[in-house]
DNA sequence: TTAATGTCTTTTATCGTGAAAAAACAGTTT
DNA sequence: AAACTGTTTTTTCACGATAAAAGACATTAA
């Protein structure tokens, strides 16, 4: 097997949902950008739509004939690609426990495990070296430096730096930016999300992203706004890791963002400044009380 | 071809000027440690300088026989690694112009070009891209964004946040820190370097890497510390490429140096503040005039 | 009994290959 | 002519294979 065809099956499931829209499809190229894919992607979901009888498919015409039901759909875990796959596993033996700081990294012992080609461990390795989670060696293996309190440390140190420069200059940006409206969008979504916070916690970690994604794109540098990627991974795994508390966590945090959002429309540098800087340290604090007791580190 | 030998052409190059200093070599584990490789390609370096009769290898006895002449060593440009063959044939074409922004990157194009596999090729985009001058489209081609005017003052707005923090951490290390034997270290080769300034201007670039990155060390913060790397790396390729008064705005750099090494070593953190204030400011006005007016940038 | 050498095994670095997906080109329809 | 469909070419993604290099194990010398 030589490549997996997911983003044909995620195009093809994301297309099923059209249909329930519509009595036809639009064009090919149409098509295309709407699901962000090729046409020739395009043309191979139209010919099984075609096959399993979802739509009559004659040149421009592409008629709905049925809707969808659930088997015609692919399975789920068939729609990821290769590099989340590897990125799940790998971050789930990272936080489970027993990958001590100093650990090496094993690649051919990876691909084995998930049962995925070297290379694509390589990449992934490659490309995840940039958290500063793991090093490599030259000629060598990579090392495991842990996700450990220093870790955790070092990682807000950044944040709190950076962030405090993006809250800045977006107060400083002119009322008729369009982040404002933007603005404006997400505190509604957290208004309602603080409304129905006993059901809906669970959403916040997608809204954190936003808001905070937003906040950082002011500063207008690319550094700061990718430095972002690095806490956004953490914060993801560690959502999905730590659920201690998780409801009263959210709650405080939404809160914070109201309080964060309403400083930076007054303007006002000094409360941005102090509502940011309460945001930020109870975010190091809930990131900090995850981690466990760092053990002694290993003579290397 | 699968894989150069570069490492060992490399570390053999290194063990031939070993041989003008002693009648006799170590044992194989140290001569390892000593050349950074394992002991496997020690033991092919001795085959080969047995070989041609460079030693006499019995066991532990390795007797000097004769000096190495010069055609005993490899050619410099079989001993560099695959990355720095393929970084080096990249930043050429990106730094000889008619390298657009929003120019599409293909892999395949590069990788004939340069004579090596695509893995290779893919391998160093993904390294090369967290340095912000390259992006990748999902399932498609990479963009360049350009060694811009933007790119450079983003570049510095970052660096001087961080050498900001890095030189005021410095200045706070405890004396007893080894840290300040090698900032002596580092002074006295300043001197020297200034005294000799005509004719040895052009090692001033080794120098200043190994100043700011001793700094750095001192926040005690690997993304700070990872970040020089991007900085390193533009810098590394800026002085080859611009040759301008390079002798004059070396002298420049090696006098602010030497302030700002004073000022850290009065720990006085208003002194530490101006100091790297200033060199900050004239380093970054190098690099801003080093760039070609931007052009207007293309449509996405 | 420690530290070296000699030998064997495992891992990394790199390539060529082939399927998936994108992109380019050519011919049609409105 | 503009936008679409049909067809072909190119590029990306991922794999298995292989030489270089590292590392582990067994043996021998000091």
């Amino acid at each position: 097997m030589s490549k997996s065809n997911n983003v044909y099956k995620d195009a093809y499931n994301r297309c099923l949902r059209l249909l329930d829209e519509t009595r036809s499809l639009p064009s090919e190229p149409e098509l295309g950008i709407l699901l962000g894919v090729s046409r020739t992607t395009v043309r191979s979901i139209l010919a099984r739509m075609e096959e399993t009888g979802l739509i009559a498919w004659n040149k421009r015409a592409k008629t709905v004939l049925r809707e969808p039901g659930a088997d015609d759909f692919f399975p789920e875990e068939e729609t990821d690609t290769l590099a989340q796959i590897i990125e799940r596993s790998f971050m789930r033996r990272l936080l489970a426990g027993g990958a001590e700081a100093g650990m090496q990294i094993n690649e051919l012992e990876l691909a084995r495990e998930i049962g995925v080609g070297t290379t694509s461990v390589r990449e992934f390795l490659i490309r995840f070296s940039r958290f500063g989670l793991i090093e490599k060696r030259r000629n060598s293996h990579w090392v495991l430096k842990g996700f450990t309190r220093a870790f955790a440390l070092e990682l807000t140190e950044i944040r709190e730096i950076f962030e405090m420069r993006s809250a800045a200059a977006f107060a400083a940006l002119p009322s008729d930016s369009p982040v404002w409206a933007d603005l404006d969008r997400l505190e509604a979504e957290h208004h309602l999300l603080a409304s129905q916070i006993a059901t809906r916690f669970n959403e916040f970690s997608e809204l954190d992203e936003r808001f905070h994604r937003l906040i950082h794109r002011a500063s207008h540098n690319r550094f700061i706004v990718d430095f972002y990627d690095v806490i956004a991974m953490i914060f993801h795994y560690h959502y999905q890791w730590n659920k201690a508390q998780e409801r009263e966590r959210n709650e405080v945090a939404v809160g914070e963002h109201l309080a964060y959002i309403e400083a930076l429309k007054s303007r006002d540098l000094g409360k941005v400044d102090a509502a940011c800087r309460r945001h930020l340290k109870s975010a190091r604090q809930t990131l900090l009380t995850s981690i466990p007791e760092s053990r002694l580190p290993m003579k290397s």
